[in-house]
DNA sequence: TTCCTGTCCTGGAACGATCCAAGGATAGGC
DNA sequence: GCCTATCCTTGGATCGTTCCAGGACAGGAA
C-alpha cells in the first residue's frame, strides 16, 4: 500500500499520522499516553494532524498490545427479584455515562437463566473484557468465587449475603434503612399499628427489608405480632393479605417490600371505601412507574441507583489499576419519596 | 517464553493448541472457521487439544487481523419518547439474546442528549463495533445519514419519518394498526362517541397513532370531531382532559397513546364516581407496568419488542455479509392486552 | 516411470498499536 | 572547539490471529 493512498485511507493508522507530521509512530503514541515526554512545539504539531485526520487509534490493535479492552461486562438479565425494570435501566445508563469518562464501555452479554455462571468464562478466555459488573447477588455470589479464582476483576451491586466478610469490592442500599425510614414516616403521621406485606422468607433482600419495619417498630413500643406477612410480589396476593388484615379496624400503615405489594394495599383500600393517606397509610419501595402512577400516588422508598452506579465505578477503576481498595464495601442509604398515600389532608 | 510455560499459561494462545495438537497454527485457526477443511483424524485431534487446554481465540487479535469485532453499538438513552424504559428493557434483552447466538456482543455507550449524533463516529474511527442499532428515530434521522455516508452497517428501530423511501433497513411497530385495534375494541364494547387522547402534533409517533384511531372511526361512521385531545405525556393532563371531554355524558371510551395518558383517565372516571369497563372503556399503549397495576387493570396495546430484536438482528446479519438486502423495511403489528378497563360485566 | 491433479497441511507476512533499547540533537561546561 | 549529560526520538520486536502462496503426499492417467 503506498504512502498517498494510505493519506487517503478512511482509517487513518498510528504510522499515517507520523508520516504526516514528519515524526516516528513511537512520538505519535507518546504524544496520545504520554504527551508530558514531548517537547510542547512537537506535540502541538502532533496533536494538529490528529485533529485533521480524525485519526482514533484502533481499538484492537491496541487492546493486543495492551491487553485490556476497556471494556465492562454486564450480564443482562431480564427482571430481577427486587429489582424492577426501570430500576434497571436508571443504573444502567448511569454506567455507560460514567465508565465513559474514561473510555470504557459496557459490554451486555447474555447467559442461561439457570445458570449464574454462564458467559463470564467465556468472555474471560477470549480477553474481551477487563473487568465486571455483576448484578444478581440476591442467591448467593457463586460468580464472584469464579472471578476471584481466576483473578479477574469485578465490582457486585449487592452484599455477599452468604459470607458478611467476603473481601470482595461491593456496593449496595441498605434496604433495612428504607423500610425503617418507611415505618418511621407511617408513625410520624400517627400510625400505631402498622402491617409488613412483604416477600417469602428465602429471600435475602426482603427478609432484610423487613427487619427494618421490625426496628422501628420495635423502636416505637410496637407490638409486630400477626402484622407481618409474606407472600409473592404480585398485587392480587396483596390486596388479599390487606383485606385480611384490614379486619382489625386498628391496623392502619402498611410498608411493603416492593410498589407492587403496595398497588394491591391500596387496590383493597379501595375496594373497601377506604381512603389512602386519610384513613390509611400505604408506603411501597424502589419508587417504580406504577408508584408514580397509581391513585392518588404511593409513597415509596427510592433507591440512589445512580449513585450506585457511580461507587460502582469508582471501584472498578480502583481494582484496574491495582491499587489497594482501602474501602471495599460500600452501604448506601435510600430515600423517601412521598406522595399522598401516606397524607393525612 | 518457554513452550512449557506456556502450556501452563493461564490463556492458551494458537501456537499452544498447535504445538500440543502437533500441527501448525493455521491448521489449528482452519478447525475453528473452517473446519470442513481438515482431515476428520486431524480435526477430531485438534478438537480434543482445544477442549482440554479450554482454549478460546484472543478476539483483539481475531478483531486486528479481521477488521470485525462481532460488537453492535447501541447508544443507550434514557426513556425516550413513545418507549416506556420497561420496553427497552424487554427489547434489549431480546437484542442480546439473538446476537449472542452467532457470537456478537451489544456494546453500549452514551452521547450528548443534544446532540443525536454524539459517540457514533469515535466508535467507528477505532474499528470498535461492526454495526449499529438505532432506537431514537422520532426526531428524524441523522444518525442514519452520518452512517450511510461513512459505509457503516446499521439498522433503525423506527421508520424514517422524514424520508418514507429511505433505502436503510429498518424494523417499525404500526402504531396506527395499534390505536385501530384499541378503538375497534371499544366499538365493538358498544362505546360509539371515543375520544382519542395523545400527544402534541410534533410527535411523528404519536400523529402515527392518532391516525389509527381516526380511521377507524371514520369506518364505523363516527364523527371525531372535538374528540381527539393533544396534551403532553402526563396523568394530570391525562386526567383534566378526561373530565372536560366526560362533561358530555355520550363520551364513554377511551383511546390513548401511552399508559400513562390511559390511566389519567382512570384517574378522572374514579374521581367521577364512574367505573371504568362498566360505564367507560380505556385503552393504553405500551402494556407498561403502570398498565398491569392500575386499578382495576388497563387494556393496552403491546408491541411485539421481542419480534423487533429478531428481525432487527436478521437484518443486521444480512447487511453484515454483505449480501443484498431484499426487504428493508419491516413493519410488525401489535397486538391488543384486554383488561378489566374495557370489560362491560 | 513421469506427470498431473487434488487434498491436506505449512511457514512467513500482515493487521496497528505499544514496549524496549539504543541513537541523535541540543545545550552547557571546560 | 570538544565533550558530556539530558532529553527527545527512532526502528525493530511483539501481542495472537488470519491471509496467502506454496510444499508434501497419495492416487490416477499417460
Amino acid at each position: 500500500m503506498s504512502p498517498s493512498r494510505r493519506l487517503t485511507d478512511a482509517h487513518p493508522t498510528l504510522a499515517t499520522v507520523a508520516q504526516r507530521a514528519g515524526v516516528s509512530r513511537q512520538t505519535v503514541s507518546n504524544a496520545l499516553n504520554n504527551p508530558e515526554l514531548l517537547r510542547p512545539d512537537t506535540l502541538a504539531r502532533v496533536q494538529a494532524v490528529i485533529e485533521e485526520l480524525g485519526y482514533t487509534p484502533n481499538r484492537a490493535a491496541r487492546q493486543l498490545r495492551t491487553r485490556s479492552s476497556h471494556l465492562i461486562g454486564l450480564r443482562f438479565e431480564p427482571a430481577q427479584e427486587g429489582t424492577s425494570n426501570a430500576m434497571m435501566d436508571r443504573f444502567v445508563h448511569t454506567l455507560v455515562e460514567t465508565t465513559a469518562r474514561t473510555g470504557h464501555h459496557i459490554l451486555l452479554f447474555s447467559g442461561d437463566p439457570a445458570d449464574p455462571l454462564d458467559g463470564y468464562d467465556e468472555l474471560l478466555r477470549a480477553t474481551a473484557v477487563d473487568a465486571f459488573v455483576i448484578t444478581d447477588t440476591y442467591a448467593g455470589t457463586p460468580q464472584a468465587d469464579l472471578l476471584r479464582r481466576v483473578g479477574a476483576p469485578f465490582v457486585t451491586f449487592g452484599r455477599p449475603w452468604d459470607e458478611p466478610d467476603a473481601q470482595h469490592p461491593w456496593v449496595d442500599v441498605d434496604g433495612a434503612c428504607g423500610a425503617r425510614l418507611a415505618t418511621e414516616h407511617l408513625l410520624e403521621a400517627g400510625h400505631r399499628r402498622i402491617a409488613w406485606i412483604g416477600w417469602e422468607e428465602e429471600s435475602r433482600i426482603g427478609e432484610d427489608r423487613r427487619s427494618g419495619w421490625e426496628s422501628a417498630m420495635d423502636a416505637a413500643g410496637e407490638d409486630t405480632g400477626g402484622l407481618g406477612i409474606r407472600i409473592t410480589d404480585n398485587v392480587d396476593a396483596a390486596r388479599m393479605a390487606a383485606h385480611a388484615l384490614l379486619e382489625d379496624p386498628a391496623v392502619t400503615g402498611f410498608a411493603c417490600a416492593s410498589d407492587t405489594l403496595g398497588i394491591g394495599v391500596l387496590h383493597a383500600l379501595h375496594e373497601r371505601g377506604l381512603r389512602p393517606g386519610a384513613d390509611v397509610g400505604v408506603v411501597g419501595f424502589d419508587d417504580s412507574m406504577g408508584a408514580q402512577v397509581a391513585w392518588p400516588g404511593l409513597t415509596s422508598v427510592r433507591q440512589p441507583l445512580e449513585q450506585v452506579a457511580v461507587e460502582i465505578v469508582d471501584l472498578l477503576h480502583t481494582v484496574l489499576s491495582l491499587k489497594p481498595v482501602l474501602e471495599p464495601a460500600r452501604m448506601l442509604e435510600p430515600t423517601l419519596v412521598v406522595r399522598r398515600s401516606t397524607q393525612r389532608s
